[in-house]
DNA sequence: AATGAATGAGAGTTCATTCAT
DNA sequence: AATGAATGAACTCTCATTCAT
């Protein structure tokens, strides 16, 4: 049975959390939209509805801040990219499961917010060559797709003569930022169309076969 | 005939661009150390050797600064690319010139400089999407490239059913600076063994033929 | 005869006080420990097991509290000062015995607390100067050494060449927390060698007798 | 001979250390009359008639800012203790002209601030303790007066009983900021009057003799 | 033309105080 | 009565830009 004080409780801790969550979406969405430098503090704030100092109630700090969007972000990867994988067989069929999973829907923006960081000198050693957490989680990614590159040079499937480390940095490559916004964006092409496309150069070269 | 007085101005002017010049290489140094948001115009004046409102006297802001480096190195590119392209026969082969000319020795580093700000959205529309200048070079160096890929197609030495500007993105996604320090920096590969495998897995796909 | 709520009021009462006490105890400590402004209410709050809005409840300002804290320790000294004189004969003992009281055992951090509050031109405005409880308190402890240094002169004991003012406040700066911490922290001097010390110089000066 | 350049220069480097000076002047009044922690380099900015960063073109934090007000008085102090001792025989003169120079006219209020320093254990650890040249200068004023006092206790001038330090620790808090403010503040005693009755007390006592 | 001192808006961060629960 | 999330003013410090010399 639930006293009154821990449902009171319970309840504050939930609101607790959705704020959190908001302040989360909120300081994503400024995040995306100018860049680590212009995003401010006082920005986030004034559009979630709260002050500053609320904020750094839930965050100690802007770069704990955008860890934290970071680490949700890679978390919330990482499953779906397990829960993806394994429904497919082969190693390319994996690896393209992947790729349709990074750039599909919801999530296509905030694979373009990671390659941002990962992109830029200063905020990679900021946010992942420092201890913290999303070093870690990045190596699991970066992990997964490996295996699965090794896998499937090691069965014949892939060309023996490049090194995975080389299709490994190719395949995070395939799509930046750039190339989002001109296909997606502007050429208005879906992106499962697109994800189809990348994974057939990525495979098969842009050679005619 | 010269006057004594159009000497002097001239050989002002040629001091002038000189050290327009000298501004523009140390600026381009620090902003390849530090990043755009890093550099500040004190260091880049006090690498130069003049006071902080000389460099304003050649640039109106730090953007245009900024946006001076990109279109020299652009325009560098433009000749570079156009050259190279020109001693090559298939569209394959001048492809891979540009890589190998975009990716070598002296340019490895403007070209990282580059992609770091086309890859970060703030950086983009600062630099790329507001005063035309950088757009238009640009342009040209992305329609050099398209050009050749839709030659390339039409010739049937391209897969018909990739549309030639997925095949242009991916080009230019082939070395994230990501890629770039993983494989140069960390792994020790050389630029030209890169741009070997990158350019064999773009044209023949990861698949095994 | 006392009814059940009466007794239950009364039982909430001592719960209070005991809670006041605690809250004035702790602060003391963070006082002591880490000076007025890096004291904060969260931390006192924190180490006392209560909300920070509880300690709101007690006393109305951090200012408020820290006189508080002040009021009580100058009632301890006056009350303990006004023991020991009680127990002396002559001026001079009850003096010296003043001193030893002030800086024996638990009062010298006390006592280092008072001085460190009183030398310092904006706490000594804030606390002794404006609201009146402070200020009255010490002149309350003032006037009982300034009488025994008027009995004493009177009497023939003390220079009388020497106003009782400056005896007065030259008893009082005998030893600042610079001595104290030169003295016993640093040199491991006892506290009673070192009044002992003191009250020679004071009363006999340094000179060779 | 001066060309028109150098005395330019040197024009301005006048005018940058009188700006210097003023700032560090403003600097102490505000510093005197509001602490180090209720002083603001808003307020400091304010009073001086510039804007903040030009303060900070001048001291790069506010603790080297007063760092630098302290080095300047204490070398002042240092200097002046020399010279007036030079001018006295015996140990007891000495120290007896070192209490007149540190208390007369100008210095007695900056003497007061090293003092509410001194006698604040955060302030002190904060500007002594570090590397800085204020311990380096406090330790040369300290050894001074020391070395006076063994030597005076070395001739048979002094009470051989009592340690030097104590001698050394009593004579530096024969004044503190509180005795300042009520002989000479508010009893309205000269400077002069006063160091002549504390030096009485200091070498012979308050005991009749 | 060249200087560099001066500016001041704006950044991240802290914390005493308030008040809805 | 007790809580602690929320507030927002105030802090130190930075740096692109201006302008008197």
């Amino acid at each position: 049975m639930q006293t009154r004080q821990t449902a009171a409780r319970s309840l504050k801790e939930k609101q607790r959390q959705e704020r959190e969550e908001l302040i989360l979406q909120v300081a994503e969405e400024v995040l995306m939209e100018k860049g680590y430098y212009d995003s401010s503090i006082d920005e986030i704030a004034g559009r979630v509805g709260v002050a500053k100092g609320t904020v750094y109630l839930h965050f100690p700090s802007k770069e704990d801040l955008v860890i934290a969007i970071f680490a949700r972000d890679m978390q919330t990867f990482l499953q779906g990219i397990q829960h993806v994988i394994a429904l497919k067989q082969t190693a390319q069929e994996k690896l393209t499961a992947m790729l349709e999973y990074l750039y599909s829907g919801l999530f296509s923006k905030r694979t373009q917010l990671l390659y941002t960081i990962f992109n830029s000198a200063e905020l990679r050693h900021t946010f992942m060559e420092k201890k913290g957490c999303l070093r870690e989680l990045w190596e699991q990614i970066s992990s997964l797709a490996l295996a699965l590159l090794e896998e499937g040079q090691a069965r014949g499937e892939f060309d023996p003569e490049i090194p995975t480390s080389v299709m490994l940095s190719t395949f995070f490559s395939l799509l930046s930022p750039h190339s989002y916004e001109r296909l997606v964006v502007n050429e208005k092409m879906s992106g499962e169309e697109m994800v189809r496309y990348l994974t057939r150069i990525y495979f098969g070269g842009v050679l005619k076969r």
